[in-house]
DNA sequence: ATTATTTTGAGCGAATTTGAGCGCCTTTTG
DNA sequence: CAAAAGGCGCTCAAATTCGCTCAAAATAAT
């Protein structure tokens, strides 16, 4: 195992547990306690975690860290899901999408391909800049601080005056009887209106998000839709996707 | 395995991986970890990844903005120039701006004031992203790679429905006979829209910028204006302007 | 078919990384 | 409060990887 690979698996069990120990993340990494003690130096100088006595612990200011907290967690699953979803959109294909950290886990695989794409997170468009052969569209609107997407009407018209082929949509909740779900009320609605634009709609969502429900509503039912999703999603939860007729791809 | 096949799948571990090691790869593709090392290096030369001792990992491309401040010319000008255009800036305004490196020199004096700001450029919304005082709202539109701002019909229509009271944008070329220009015409359309929308107009332009006559016209004639520029702007360059009537502010 | 060019794999010394050992220090526990 | 336990910083040797050269192999050109 590479560096790099142990100071991402030692980000993401931070963000998952808190706090972790050199010990536990020596006989979880395979590495000596020498070394991981070494990657929590390297990590610490950069900031992205507080050395602490026998471990390390998370920063307390989450907002001005290199490695937000949210976008660590299940990030080995949120990649596999993005490179499949990333793998199978086909050259020239117009694709929508939000800001969500699964759907940025899908960038690096869309990177090589040539097609055309709108979003509402500046995020996404900042990591597509330098991309010749992708074509970036912002919708525009009103910044949201929490997630850096933007809502609001212009967002809602710029997406009604283009026909999308595939809108591509990490949620926060998806449940066969309660729908897609999400936490804020004003991006849910940017959302549906993405999903009513769009020719076909992909969902991507980690083993997390499933039996989830929060307040703000995208869709209230799952209809057509492809859903990807990682192996950790029992079949118990993918059953009533599939018997609603809707596709489960778990990587 | 032909080395285009080798790279595509290099880069698809990678965008499916994180980080990948020139071992396991060696194994998969069935190559030594001679030619592997080899492809990482091609990789890497074309920024498509990031060489790291024993294999290679993804790329961020978010830190190469074309506004990092080290590689700004006439910087401390533009600093003092951002600084004095901000401080003049009342509560309350509703401001419209582009993203040139001047304008990026204004925000950290807008900082402390409540106000709304419409904005093409992503840089902005992103560095005004965690001011819970001023309410950003972007343009949206087509993404121009070499600015990261945005243009196009979309930026365009969003302007025409907001009333503006200050336009403050900067340009690369300032003259009394020949107006305001830029590089590229599709922004120098959206700035024009910028400031027919606007109730006043503010131009933000070292000294460098004056006499300049570049390719993209935003305005053919300067009309009502205030333009801020640094003290190395003689006093030559500064009184055709005068004699327009248009107000010099030097510091 | 033969020659020229490019690509690949292996070998080797240099550089980097890793793991273990050993006093010293911090934390815990009785 | 003192002793024990465990962690830290440090050094050093072993293990890997790197950069380089060179010959074999594959590919392209004549």
């Amino acid at each position: 195992m590479i560096r790099a690979e142990r100071h991402e698996r030692i980000l993401s069990e931070l963000a998952r547990r808190g706090t972790v120990s050199a010990q536990a993340l020596s006989a979880e990494l395979g590495a000596s306690v020498a070394t991981i003690r070494r990657d929590i130096s390297d990590l610490a100088g950069r900031k992205a975690l507080i050395r602490t006595h026998g471990g390390a612990s998370l920063p307390s200011h989450r907002e001005e860290l290199p490695f937000d907290a949210k976008l660590m967690t299940n990030l080995a699953e949120k990649r596999r899901i993005g490179a499949e979803a990333g793998a199978r959109i086909e050259d020239g294909t117009f694709i929508a999408c939000g800001g969500g950290t699964t759907v940025m886990q899908m960038l690096p695989s869309i990177r090589r391909k040539s097609l055309r794409l709108v979003t509402t997170a500046i995020n996404v468009a900042l990591e597509l800049r330098e991309t010749q052969s992708v074509e970036v569209t912002l919708t525009g609107g009103t910044l949201r601080r929490r997630t850096a997407e933007t809502v609001g009407h212009i967002a809602e018209r710029t997406l009604r005056d283009i026909n999308i082929d595939v809108a591509i949509i990490g949620v926060d909740g998806i449940d066969a009887l309660r729908g897609l779900t999400t936490f804020d009320p004003n991006e849910a609605y940017v959302n549906r209106v993405m999903l009513e634009r769009a020719h076909e709609v992909w969902i991507l969502a980690d083993h997390s998000k499933f039996g989830e429900v929060l307040p703000a509503v995208i869709a209230p039912a799952i209809t057509a839709a492809r859903v990807f999703t990682d192996t950790g999603t029992s079949d118990a939860a993918a059953a009533p996707l599939q018997d609603l007729g809707i596709e489960v791809i778990r990587v």
